[in-house]
DNA sequence: GTCTATAAGCAGATAGAC
DNA sequence: GTCTATCTGCTTATAGAC
């Protein structure tokens, strides 16, 4: 816009960006590596490297730059999987693609990350709707693809994708945080939900008059769950 | 065993006791209210009424307080169900008690409490133990009830209770903390959960020709699991 | 066992030099 | 924009009176 010489503006304004960027992937790692209860601004900003009262000058406290750092963090990690959850076409292919992907967001802590965010947003207003849109990209996500993949089911009249989407968003956090305390539990937790699933999917697999049979046992107590 | 009177030194050990419990039933309500980050030494005595140094007296450090807190809350709220449980006979049944204790519990504030737990142990040698052996307590007796539903379907022959218990359990701890910072979410995820089990229960109702070809396609692809 | 007082350190946050 | 220095208040934990 104005001021000094081009030059100079902008190095300070690719430098300034630059401690940006490293206070959120700082407060990233110190909630994946220490927890909410050690994420303080110096120990922050001790794993950026950078100064401390930066914390307060770029975000003006420390809830805010945790704030700020859950939706970076949740934008960067969902971008990553996002077109190779848009190939997915029939629940086995997602069960398959999920346990890939939680794999992976096991290895960067992405899960028990939110995990520490939605503990820490309980009891503070400020952290409850950034982590709330932080798990609604997910949420998103995962929709989407239930409803593509439901839609080739028996299934599809009987289960609501908006609800479900979020159930399996928040058994994932759950299942993160578990899986610091008992990574053997966890392990089998997963297992066991991969079967559950597996279940689902075979209903896709059944023949036609089977099928019927399902879908007429489901239609006569549909009343029931809603 | 020996010293002064009688009667004086049973009148300490009582008061004592009552210390100890006012110290844990404070802990509890300020991890409920206040979540971990806030669950100090201080804020736990307020709560509980007692003097701050008191915590050090008897429990060593704020963490073996909320270590006992956890086992001792865990204990309390389990045995408040478990008559109950050991009544349940069939999925359904399991189902609609699932959603009435969801409730009370949700009331308490039991389940965010595990989850605020499971965020401080993380990070903390120390809760970990005592946050697995709190959950522990659940785990099995939601897995008692599921051997027990599960053997009259035809789907006791695909699933792992074990697994299974730790998925659910892990599962309601993630939704009572999503039900923090998003309380439609977290209801509509409910719902579509007890929509997912009166799925599985519909298998239960289903005619034997319908069963024998949902036992065989699943058989058939048996193997993909695990 | 319970209390007050206090030590020693870490928290969030700001003022002002550069 | 970044740094050092500092204020204020809260943290864990202990010593010692009662």
């Amino acid at each position: 816009m104005s001021g000094k010489t081009a030059g100079s503006v902008k190095a300070q304004d690719v430098r300034s960006q630059e401690t940006r960027e490293k206070l959120l992937e700082g407060a990233l790692r110190t909630l994946v590596e220490q927890g909410i209860t050690k994420a303080s601004a110096r120990a922050i900003a001790t794993t950026a490297g950078v100064n401390q009262a930066l914390v307060f000058y770029h975000f003006g406290s420390v809830d805010e730059l945790l704030a700020a750092a859950c939706r970076h963090g949740a934008e960067r990690r969902v971008a990553r999987h996002r077109e190779r959850l848009r190939s997915v076409g029939s629940l086995t292919e997602l069960l398959a693609f999920g346990r890939e992907m939680h794999e992976e967001e096991r290895e960067a802590g992405h899960v028990a990350l939110l995990g520490q965010l939605l503990a820490g947003a309980q009891a503070h207003p400020l952290l409850a709707p950034a982590t709330a849109a932080g798990l609604d990209l997910w949420i998103t996500e995962i929709e989407e693809v239930l409803v593509r993949v439901l839609a080739e089911t028996p299934l599809a009249e009987f289960t609501d994708p908006a609800g479900l989407a979020r159930a399996v968003a928040a058994s994932f956090v759950g299942l993160g945080l578990y899986e610091g305390v008992d990574p053997a539990g966890a392990e089998s937790a997963f297992a066991a939900l991969e079967q559950l699933g597996a279940l689902m999917a075979a209903v896709e697999e059944l023949n036609p008059v089977a099928r019927r049979a399902v879908t007429y046992t489901l239609r006569r107590q549909g009343g029931r769950g809603r």
